[in-house]
RNA sequence: GGGCGAAUGGCGGAACUGGUAGACGCGCACGACUCAAAAUCGUGUUUCGCAAGAAGUGAGAGUUCGAUUCUCUCUUCGCCCA
């Protein structure tokens, strides 16, 4: 028999799902839909493990969901406006477009070749015009809604890319691509007014039952509500200032209260603006970054004021008030009073100032002279040294009480603040999509008439130039509005916006008059099943959340809240990491050992390789495998195969070479198992019975049933060694006859089961055995779960000693008298006084002895 | 520092709702086929022990007739936030 030859087996059913389009998908309102969704792929340059991975488990949903009779959508397209685009045109003198055009179709033709059920017709790419021309017309829906504003803002800058960086591009203090030191730069900015839904995004996590409770808990944490109370502190000094507003989490902590620091953007700088030490003070703050861990741990400076702040719970106190580097003006009201005992931010402002250090919470075990010297303490406790607030349990006792005492004295109020902030959409590039608004000679803001829409890039651009590209393009700029002259914006939006309504679009991808066709989105939506990386657990997410939440705000025609039904996170794929005696990284190509310990270099035996524990597979550390190699070497049925088999999806999986070639070899094991299969099909003769009929119809339905309960549950390492014992079982099997059509018949359900792991090699053997490729998912007959015959642990005071073989339902008499007949266990008991008897029926029974 | 999660053979990992720990795969060992090797097939493989048996799911306690599973304390690791 020939091997099989994966090679034109794949080709020829890839073909056949492309020339009948096996997998697109209509709108059918009697059909019950599944909409299963992959995050989509930036347009790198060539696929990787990760996305291998990703797809092959929503493949395998996919499909698994068709068989079950579901109207599927599954569908696929490009996240493709970015910066890698950019830099690397400026690398090698090619246009983003033709850049980004290449890897598309590079990677597309890889996602083919992995056999995916994909609705190809359904591809989109963000960074075409048929696809931001609708953001834009949101951008402006927006706009009208109040959802978009324009206001100035401080920003991480980083020098040498020129550009805006997200909190999260920064990484200790430094941009995430270039490296560079993150300065702070102060531009207007366009932003989106997610805050407005703090509450409601918030809220809406508890209905959210089939998300991982982790993300709910990072999202939880990411908007941050918190209750405090806002103080207005009497201030001194300076005629013009009266009141200084602060915002606190720890009203209860006041009589520690030591200074007041303001933010150099707060109001009442504009009487400091003359002053040269404190504009040179201001220019120092913007070398700190502005994310909450550059703050965190940068070096705390300060500016003293001749203002003396009034402790309004004790009026005879009074504190200096700083201007400080780590109050923030878009926190609370960028002001917050200075309690160095119980904070360590205030500790080292106070420490580095002189300040004094109040002690008013002690914990619990300490005495009344605890004091607070180098640590500040944050933790539960007592009040102390607080006058009429002493002896109030920290925090929630505290906390309330104080703030009704404040609100009875009419100095503040409660309030509630929330840590996620608006979020800033403009980016100083090229490569994204243009925000659609303009200005006149005198500044004024004007959105572009929905008739002049789309803004279009312009194709010709210097992408050498520094700072934003479009800036230079004059011609560009110019645009008309109320025949007025008007400068087209040259910002781009952030590239998380135009991932946060793709799933919308994939419903009516061709829909030209609007992003998306209203009907077909009310029966698509939401989805039913999004699948990616735990990276994206925060920002891509929530701001998916919000983008639904803004298209349907004061917009009837739409019910939707959530766009993602179920979320799926999957684990990364890792490999070893191997570094040459000069700490350099390898390729796992360029390594090799003969006893699977040592590791040296290829072909150079002397050269010994040091290997790193398992990493997430990354090119810098050259642990990378490419699937296009894989996949022409083994096959995409094995490498599906592989990806799933050896770890649950949800955690991390290790790459093995000796893993990957098992699963190749599984393939071409049951390929034979096949061939052998369909030849006795043919021989076999049309018997009412014959002695292996009711075990494979056992086996059958049991194989179904335990496929059934581990692809709902995620479990699909558990289904690829489902898959194995079928062949250990059918491979055992064949030597017993079978009726024609038992054998028939169970085969072909067994096939079915196998076909979305392995779908090219499965419908090639529907083909051989002249099944209908066109399946449905079997059904499990209960009646064949059941056993006749029992194994019963016997137990004997909690220790088993013996398994006995009953009839299924046995009484708990039965199975003593059973015992008392097996001399390996009634040595145990017998002479011994019984003191009780656990009895599980069909299951186990424990005999408790007096020793 | 805070939050979340994990820990099971030489390795990756199974185990329903508390009821036979180690499914399945890798590796390893032995055997068959072969002049030989590869490939393939078969058998075995938690540890200690010749065996009977004993121990065993990161460590320690608790609940229970019975705990990988539930509770508490600790250790280590991972992720997220700071």
């Amino acid at each position: 028999m020939d091997r099989y030859n994966f090679k034109k087996i794949e080709k020829k059913w890839q073909n056949f799902w492309t020339k009948n389009k096996s997998f697109k998908s209509k709108i059918d309102k009697k059909l019950k839909k599944f909409y299963c969704l992959e995050m989509f792929p930036y347009p790198s340059g060539k696929i990787h493990m990760g996305h291998v991975r990703n797809y092959t488990i929503g493949d395998v949903l996919s499909r698994y969901k068709a068989l079950l009779g579901f109207n599927v959508l599954h569908p696929m397209g490009w996240d493709s406006f970015g910066m890698p685009a950019e830099n690397a045109a400026k690398e090698n003198n090619l246009h983003p477009k033709t850049w980004t055009e290449k890897n598309i179709s590079i990677m597309k033709e890889q996602l083919q070749k992995l056999g995916l059920s994909i609705d190809w017709d359904r591809e989109i790419s963000t960074c075409t015009e048929d696809y931001y021309k609708h953001q834009q017309l949101f951008f402006i829906e927006m706009y009208e809604k109040g959802l978009v504003y324009r206001k100035e803002n401080y920003v991480n800058w980083d020098p040498v890319d020129q550009t805006v960086l997200a909190n999260e591009q920064v990484i200790d203090g430094k941009g995430w691509r270039s490296g560079a030191v993150v300065e702070r730069k102060k531009l207007s900015q366009w932003f989106f007014n997610i805050s407005k839904f703090s509450d409601d995004l918030l809220e809406s996590l508890d209905n959210l039952e089939n998300w991982p409770n982790k993300v709910k808990i990072m999202q939880k944490n990411w908007i941050g509500k918190s209750f405090g109370c806002e103080i207005n502190f009497k201030v001194e000094g300076n005629p013009s200032i009266n009141e200084i507003k602060c915002f606190t989490t720890r009203p209860d902590t006041l009589f520690g209260f030591s200074f007041l620091a303001v933010s150099v953007d707060h109001p009442i700088s504009k009487f400091y603006e003359k002053d040269s030490k404190f504009q040179k003070f201001k220019n120092d703050c913007s070398k700190t970054g502005t994310t909450e861990e550059s703050i965190a741990q940068g070096e705390k400076i300060g500016f003293k004021t001749e203002l003396e702040a009034v402790n309004p719970l004790n009026q005879s106190e009074k504190v200096p008030v700083y201007f400080a580097n780590f109050v923030l003006m878009d926190y609370g009201f960028g002001a917050v009073f200075g309690c160095p005992g119980h904070d360590q931010r205030d500790l080292d402002f106070a420490l580095k100032y002189k300040l004094p250090v109040k002690t008013v919470v002690k914990p619990n075990e300490e005495d009344n002279n605890f004091k607070v010297e180098k640590e500040a303490y944050t933790g539960i406790g007592t009040i102390i040294n607080s006058d009429f607030l002493n002896g109030l349990k920290v925090p929630e006792e505290s906390i309330t009480e104080t703030i009704k005492i404040i609100e009875k004295k009419k100095l503040g109020k409660k309030t509630i603040n929330f840590r996620l902030k608006d979020w800033g959409v403009s980016r100083q590039r090229y490569w994204g999509c243009p925000i659609p608004m303009a200005y006149d000679n005198d500044g004024n803001v004007y959105p572009v008439p929905k008739d002049k829409l789309p803004i279009t890039l312009p194709e010709k651009i210097n992408l050498k130039a520094k700072g934003n590209p479009l800036n230079d393009k004059n011609e560009w700029r110019r645009i008309k509005i109320n025949g007025k002259e008007c400068f087209k914006e040259t910002d781009t939006l952030d590239t998380f916006v135009d991932s946060s309504w793709y799933f919308l679009r994939f419903c009516s991808p061709n829909e030209q008059n609007y992003g998306f066709d209203y009907d077909a989105v009310n029966y698509w939506m939401p989805v039913d099943q999004y699948i990616g990386g735990v990276e994206h657990a925060i920002l891509h997410l929530l701001y998916s959340r919000f983008f639904v939440r803004a298209i349907t705000y004061k917009n009837k025609e739409l019910s939707l809240s959530e766009p993602f039904e179920s979320l799926f996170t999957q684990g990364m794929v890792c490999h070893e990491t191997y570094r040459d005696q000069n700490n350099n990284w390898l390729n796992p190509d360029d390594v090799e050992s003969v006893d699977g310990k040592i590791f040296y270099l290829k072909n150079k035996p002397d050269e010994i390789v040091e290997v790193g524990p398992p990493e997430s597979m990354s090119k810098s550390k050259k642990n990378t495998i490419d699937p296009g190699k894989m996949i022409e070497s083994f096959g995409a049925d094995a490498v599906r195969l592989f990806i799933l088999s050896d770890s649950p999806p949800e955690k991390d999986v290790q790459w093995s070479e000796q893993g990957m070639l098992a699963s190749f070899k599984f393939v071409q094991k049951f390929w034979l198992l096949n061939n052998k299969i369909a030849e006795k099909i043919k021989n076999s003769l049309e018997k009412e019975k014959q002695e292996g009929d009711e075990e494979l119809i056992k086996f059958t339905n049991r194989l179904i049933n335990k496929m059934n309960s581990n692809l709902e549950k995620f479990n699909y390492n558990v289904i690829i060694a489902n898959m194995h014992e079928t062949y250990n079982f059918l491979s055992k099997a064949l030597v017993n006859e079978f009726s024609k059509s038992v054998l028939k018949d169970n085969f072909r359900k067994i096939l079915i089961v196998m076909s979305p792991v392995m779908p090219h090699i499965i419908h090639e053997c529907f083909e051989i055995n002249n099944f209908d490729i066109h399946q449905k998912w079997p059904s499990v007959n209960k009646k064949y779960l059941e056993e006749e015959i029992v194994s019963i642990v016997v137990q004997i005071s909690g220790k088993k000693r013996g398994i006995i073989q009953t009839k299924k339902d046995a009484e708990e008499k039965t199975i003593m008298e059973l015992i008392s007949k097996e001399d390996r266990i009634n040595k145990n008991i017998k002479d011994k006084k019984i003191n009780k008897v656990f009895f599980v029926k069909n299951r186990l029974i424990n005999i408790l002895i007096n020793d």
